[in-house]
DNA sequence: ATGGCATCTAACAGATGA
């Protein structure tokens, strides 16, 4: 089974992208963030066509999740509140959060807060949704625990990660954003990507500006997260810069996980 | 500190992203 994860930074935009990439690399399960588009307007054609089934959950201009799979998933779960409560209906405004289940294992697909700034609301924002992300996480492994958690993180981390030294005050390296993702792995979950590959320079997201990716100024910061019996069966990790060379491209790449 | 680049909505600029 491969499981793959892609924020495609608009799915109307980057459908040529996804179709072609997807003919290259028939993954299993495909987890995309930044959407943009409400459910009524989603591109299904030319997914479906490739034989996918498709789950989505997004909203205008802002945000959105899908998962495409080539068997049905079971269980489909959007956003916090048919785990944690109708309490938590206020953080669903946020197409951030889909997940289901395929051959026992329950796959959550996230797009995590960017942050803006230290220090922000939408910093505040970010953290607090970490957190409650966390609760959300217990309550299924507690149900399952078979357990994969990809998407854009929008934390890089560790130094390693990142093309440059940065400062404790740096967006997706500062310590409390850190902190927080490190907390949701003391639940029990391991970096996929860091069971094969040590080193640094690898990278899943560089800056449109000022050719970021041309001069390799990136981060690493689109993850996959594994329960303790899946990362020993899982056989590979690996990051696919290609598409983030294509025209009109993405400012991330898809990160693929073989188990 | 700022802007750089891309996407969105819907304007011919502003918000957001990371």
């Amino acid at each position: 089974m491969k499981i793959a994860t892609w924020n495609v930074n608009s799915i109307r935009s980057r459908s040529e992208h996804l179709t072609q990439w997807l003919r290259d690399n028939p993954v299993t399960v495909l987890c995309l963030q930044e959407t943009k588009v409400i459910d009524a307007d989603f591109p299904r054609e030319p997914f479906e066509e490739l034989g996918y089934h498709l789950y989505f959950s997004g909203q205008k201009s802002y945000n959105g999740v899908a998962i495409f799979s080539q068997s049905p998933l079971e269980d489909v779960t959007i956003g916090f509140s048919p785990i944690l409560g109708s309490v938590y209906g206020e953080w669903d405004e946020q197409k951030r959060l889909i997940s289901g289940v395929l051959d026992g294992i329950r796959i959550v697909n996230v797009y995590v807060p960017n942050g803006a700034e230290v220090g922000s609301d939408k910093y505040d924002y970010k953290l607090q949704w970490l957190e409650i992300l966390g609760k959300y996480l217990q309550y299924l492994l507690d149900k399952n625990p078979h357990l994969c958690i990809c998407g854009d993180f929008n934390i890089a981390p560790e130094a390693r990660d990142i093309y440059k030294k940065t400062k404790d005050t740096d967006i997706m390296a500062s310590p409390t954003e850190r902190a927080a993702l490190s907390a949701l792995l003391e639940l029990g979950l391991t970096d996929a990507f860091r069971k094969f590959t040590g080193d640094e320079g690898h990278y899943t997201w560089w800056d449109y500006r000022r050719g970021g990716f041309q001069n390799q100024r990136g981060w690493r910061i689109d993850h996959h997260y594994l329960t303790p019996e899946l990362y020993n069966r899982c056989s590979d990790c690996i990051i696919d810069p290609i598409p983030r060379g294509w025209e009109k491209p993405s400012d991330h790449t898809p990160v693929i996980l073989t188990l």
